[in-house]
DNA sequence: TTAACTGATACTAAATTAGTATCAGAAAAC
DNA sequence: GTTTTCTGATACTAATTTAGTATCAGTTAA
């Protein structure tokens, strides 16, 4: 079972990147050679994540995409939520089938206590704490 | 982001209901009825639970399916195994590209401790703990 | 001997994930 | 003012996973 999909990897490791160089814009090109991402896939996840505000951009030459907020305020939540949706343990488990109260369902709250343990877990995980790390480490491939 | 299959689903789904029938073998076909489950696809599911030895079976007439164990060693974790394979949060992030050394990575650490408590909880909810809380509530549909 | 079952396996369909390609337009550089 | 470097938008294909169907052989009880 894969929680992630490349996706979401890309995207947090396109974010990690772009936070660890704040000033002036880069080009998706020089974070798709960095990281290894294919350039048309990373292209269209940075036209996401620009979409939902993680990211401003900038057209032409000298142009390129940079963090819109602070790395501490962008959770790998957000970007799973982007990409993969919200976290469901099981779409139907115990609702449609099973339970005719799903209201007081104690089952569904098994369920769902599981989902948000999931959330919380992926909310403290920030971009700016995964620099953080790589920076305390030093283990970045190519910084 | 949806966590379980519907192969796990079904399968949690019907282990529940053969819980809830101890004595005696039950048919596919009754599962499938109860549970709307489709029949072909639950047959496929219980070969696997059988391969996998969390259930028994009788061929012939007046055959079927029950539990190999007791319900409350089976646990949804066990069921997600079958089916979906080891929980990973991610295949390669941190772990190709960025760290250098795996074993020291603190980012690796990171991830593993979120695949670690995720594993915890599918650990503790148990065929036969679902069976009790759902005896408690009284909302099976088809019991 | 027939009806109710599982065992095994081959097959198709639908959805999701991953990746590619192309054209238009903006801005800097020359 | 044209060329180069960049993003915006969007259409497309390929691969993989998930979901579901169909069939035949063999077993057992009535």
């Amino acid at each position: 079972m894969k929680v992630l999909t490349k996706h979401t990897d890309y995207a947090v490791r396109a974010l990690i990147s772009l936070g660890m160089k704040p000033d002036g814009w880069v080009s998706a090109k020089s974070v798709s050679d960095e990281q290894a991402i294919p350039y048309q896939f990373l292209r269209r996840i940075f036209q996401e994540l620009i979409r939902s505000g993680l990211v401003a951009s900038k057209e032409g030459a000298g142009g390129g995409v940079k963090l819109a907020r602070d790395p501490y305020s962008i959770r790998v939540k957000d970007v799973i939520e982007i990409f993969q949706g919200e976290v469901q343990v099981s779409e139907c488990m115990f609702r449609k089938q099973l339970c005719s109260n799903r209201a007081n369902c104690v089952l569904r709250h098994e369920i769902m206590r599981i989902e948000q343990m999931v959330n919380e877990e992926f909310s403290k995980v920030t971009v700016g704490k995964l620099i953080g790390d790589l920076k305390r480490v030093g283990q970045m491939k190519n910084p």
